[in-house]
Parts: C-alpha cells; sequence; structure tokens
DNA sequence: CGCGGCTTTGACCATTTTCAATCGCCGTGG
DNA sequence: CCACGGCGATTGAAAATGGTCAAAGCCGCG
C-alpha cells in the first residue's frame, strides 16, 4: 500500500526519515484545507505567516508583469513545500496560487522552525528538496533562454513524469496534468495559441498523446531525446548517465587553488 | 575609507555583522587567486570541494546545451559566493567560469561549514544572500520569458547598477561592464547580433551610452521604466516604493486557513 | 604590422505573436 | 430535457520580432 502523504513519499526518495521524522512529518500535513482553482495562496508582497504545502491538485508559483502577462515560475505538485527560509524575508517577490482545485495544508512559521532545528533528518530532507528546485528554476531558465518551443514543452512533459512518478501521481507512461495550455504557456514564456500548435506538432511525430487532460507518452526514451531532457537535476533514483557537455572555456587546474597570488598580481 | 572586502560589503549590507563576524569573513578572502578570462571554476557533474568567492572581475554560472549553445544563469561580481549547501550535493548541475580575468578566493566545504554553524550573523546574512540569490534566479526568468529584448538588456543593466553599486564598484551613473555582447546574448536567451542592435536602440533612445566597457546610465529611472526594473528583489538600501502588481486570481481569504477542511471534501 | 577577439552592419528568413473566429464540452438555470 | 454561458482548445491569416549568415570594421596587443 503506498503511502498517502506526498510530502513524505518526496522526502523520503531524497534522504533517509526515521520513523519519528515520519511521525512528525505525517502531523504537519493534519490540517488540509480545500482551495478552489485559481485562488492565490499569498501573494507578491505579502509577509508570509509561513509556508503551504501542496497535497493534492496543482499551485505555481508566478509574477505578473505590469502588462498585465503572467509568468510561472514553478509548478508545484502534491508532496511540494515552499520558501524553507520565509523566517528571513519578509515580503514574498512573487505570488503562489492554485491552478486546479486543491488540498493545502498551512504550515506555520514556527513549525517550519521545529522541523528545520529539531529534526536533522527531515531538515536535510527539505534542503534537499529545495536545492533540487532551485535546479529545477535552472533548467526552466534554460528551457525559455535557449531551447525551441516544441522542445521546451517536452521537457516540460518529461519533468512533469518523474515528479509526478515519485509521488505516485503517474504510471510508467502518462499522468493527469491539470494545467491549462495558458498555464504551460506562462510557464514556457509562449503564447497559449503557439502551445497548441507546438503540442500538436509533438502529437503528430508521435512524441505524446494527449486525451482530455490524461498526457500518455508512448516511448519515454524518444521523448526525452527530442526535450534534451536528462533527468539528474530532479536527484529521484534514475540511473540515467549523463552525456559529456560539450564544454566552453579552460578547466582551471586543481593545483592553482593552492598558489596563493595576491590580488594586486591582476594584470 | 570603502571596504575592500567586497564579501564583507555586501553582507554587511544585508545583515548587520559584530566585529568578530567580520574578521572571520577577512580570513576567509585572505589567499586569493588570480583566474584568467573564460576559465572555469568548476564543470557540470564535477563534486564541489567547497565554494569560490569572486574578488574582482567577472564570472557566471552556465550551462551549455548538447547543441553547443550556452545559457547563462547568473553573473557572479565581486563578493558574490557560490553554493552555500555544497555539503548536501556531490555534483554541480552547471557549470561555473570567469568572464573577465578574475581574482577568486577558494573556500574549503569544511571552512563553509564553520561559518554557517558557528557563526549565526554570518550564517543568517549569507542565507540572505542565498535568498537574494534566489530571487535574481526568478527575475531573469521572467525576464527570459516575458519581457522584450530590449527591455532584458535595460533590466540587466539596473541590476548590474545596484548591485555592483553595493560593493562599491558602480558610480552613480555608471560603472565598467566587464561583459561581451555575447555574454549578454547567453544571459538574455538573445543573439549577439540581436543585443547589439537592442543595445543601439537603448542608445539611440538615449537611455545609455556605452564608450568601450563604460556603462553610462543618464537617466536611472527612465532605464528602469524602460526595463520594468524594481530593485525591491536585491533587497538593497534603496527605497523605492514598489507599484501594486495587477493581480490575477482571486485571494485565500486569512479565515479559510482555519478552517480544517478534509482532503476528502474535494468534490 | 598582423592577428584575434569583439562589435557592427546588411539582407534575408524563420519562428512566434497577434487578432479574430469557431468549435466543443460541461455545468447551470429554466 | 434543452438552451445559455463560459472557458478552453483550435484554426487561419497577417504582422512582427528576432535569428541566420556572411562580411566588414575596430582595436588592443604581441
Amino acid at each position: 500500500m503506498p503511502d498517502h502523504n506526498p510530502l513524505l513519499r518526496k522526502l523520503a526518495a531524497l534522504s533517509p526519515l526515521s520513523d519519528e521524522d515520519r511521525r512528525h512529518l505525517a502531523q504537519v500535513a493534519a490540517h488540509p484545507v480545500a482551495v478552489p482553482a485559481r485562488t492565490d495562496l499569498i501573494r507578491e508582497g505579502d509577509t508570509p505567516r509561513g509556508v503551504f504545502l501542496v497535497l493534492e491538485g496543482m499551485a505555481c508559483r508566478y509574477k505578473i508583469l505590469p502588462d498585465g502577462t503572467r509568468q510561472v515560475l514553478a509548478f508545484l505538485i502534491p508532496g511540494d513545500l515552499c520558501d524553507l527560509d520565509v523566517r528571513l524575508l519578509n515580503a514574498m517577490d512573487h505570488a503562489i496560487g492554485t491552478l486546479s482545485p486543491c488540498c493545502v495544508a498551512h504550515i506555520p512559521t514556527r513549525t517550519v522552525g521545529d522541523l528545520l532545528d529539531g529534526h536533522p533528518g527531515i531538515a536535510r530532507a527539505m534542503r534537499l528538496a529545495a536545492l533540487v528546485e532551485a535546479a529545477t528554476a535552472r533548467q526552466w531558465l534554460v528551457n525559455v533562454g535557449r531551447r525551441s518551443c516544441e522542445r521546451r514543452l517536452a521537457h516540460i512533459l518529461c519533468e512533469m513524469l518523474v515528479r509526478l512518478r515519485s509521488v505516485g501521481l503517474a504510471s510508467d507512461v502518462g499522468y493527469d496534468l491539470l494545467l491549462t495550455q495558458v498555464d504551460l504557456a506562462d510557464a514556457t514564456g509562449m503564447t497559449s495559441v503557439h502551445v497548441n500548435r507546438s503540442l500538436q506538432s509533438l502529437r503528430k511525430r508521435g512524441l505524446i498523446e494527449i486525451r482530455g487532460r490524461r498526457v500518455v507518452i508512448p516511448d519515454l526514451a524518444a521523448l526525452e531525446a527530442a526535450a534534451d531532457f536528462d533527468s539528474g537535476y530532479l536527484h529521484r533514483a534514475t540511473p540515467d548517465p549523463r552525456p559529456d557537455p560539450g564544454l566552453r572555456g579552460t578547466a582551471l587546474p586543481d593545483a592553482a587553488l593552492r598558489d596563493a597570488v595576491p590580488p594586486e598580481a591582476r594584470a
């Protein structure tokens, strides 16, 4: 019987958790709240009073620009927790809102602190999760900055498969994507019109199938290749040897670190 | 006499530091190394043996794609320190390399741990710096995803002014930008050709002046407006009231957090 | 003086966006 | 049970933005 707490599942996949850790984490999700779609959990400029844990549905981090356009910064799926370091900041620089109807638990700042300070195992797992989120953000920047539109979508679809699978919400070949094409557009820096056309193209190439909100990936290897996707950054147990990236620039020889050259030595 | 240690300057601007904190931080930068331009400090896949502190020059985080294109993920300027949580990860998901000749200090993992665990003041300042870096990464994603090319460049130029100013490397109106147009292109998801043309356009609009590598900003307010730039995310002491962003979605009423609705209540 | 790296320019081309309509599905109210 | 309304998906045509390719131009440095 699979674990019903997605946070537990996710963290346990990143770092071992003791039974006591698990008990504490389970308590954290004890008071879930149902939230309708398209609802802000916290807005830009707000002072966070804790963090949110998504238990069901999909949410996102986003920013709205002065001209009304939106950029989605990250998708939050069940098990995702946001902003461990709330204690340090007093104003959100972006908003967090639901995209589908969600089930969410609110964790007060105090509790976050207790978890982080009093439970090294949990703290480690949560810090790792935060690092993975940062790595994902970097992938998104590469996605939007340097990949073709089709690749961007393919990449996101691959990413969602891995992430949803690790909380038991995807089979080996597909999952329910609770997003609109507008949401995908705002995440990939595209237009919803073009998302539509690119998705169709991926379909024609036989890389994906879409029935309603169900995404089916008949040949994962093919989609990953088309997406230039390497799951390594998600740090899930997926043994994929990564290829050598063509490098730019010269390497700094190790020995150089030993030679202390005074700053004035600069030309 | 201004502080010559850019790390100290930067951290002190984020959070108060005791004299002892300052002494410790000064020691950290005690063994600088000169590194030529276009040299990798650490590559994707490498296991970090510590962190690097930039003392002079400009470096960047970047990724190379299979087709050879590069995406710059962040610029590192004097005072910037990378990857506090090295202890947790054993492989870099991106590379760090110099863009100009640099002066760099290497800080072993152990020392980072000591700083973080034994000096709460320093730890707090460094964690804040990391949060600012994350916020900057979000801005970059918005930049590349949703802003026109001219805006993107203007935004980066504004950002560099604020950042360089806070380590004493920029006057009120300008600074030396030790980057090529190719570097700017790789940071903004553009072509170097188009960077050139957009820069010219900004020049024609009177928003910037460029003489060699010197960037002059005659009317900061005008450039900020053109860039849709709000320095708030950098958390520097710059009292700019930020405008209300046009919001999307409904707010979650505070009371909702109190009502514990069981997850099954979902429609 | 010549080379190499970076910037600048021009012409042409491709990809995406924009704008506008249409279609389909689904839940609501009559 | 069916019309209505709304959101989201789809389509087409025209326009715009940004990319590609290739050739100079500039400038500092050895």
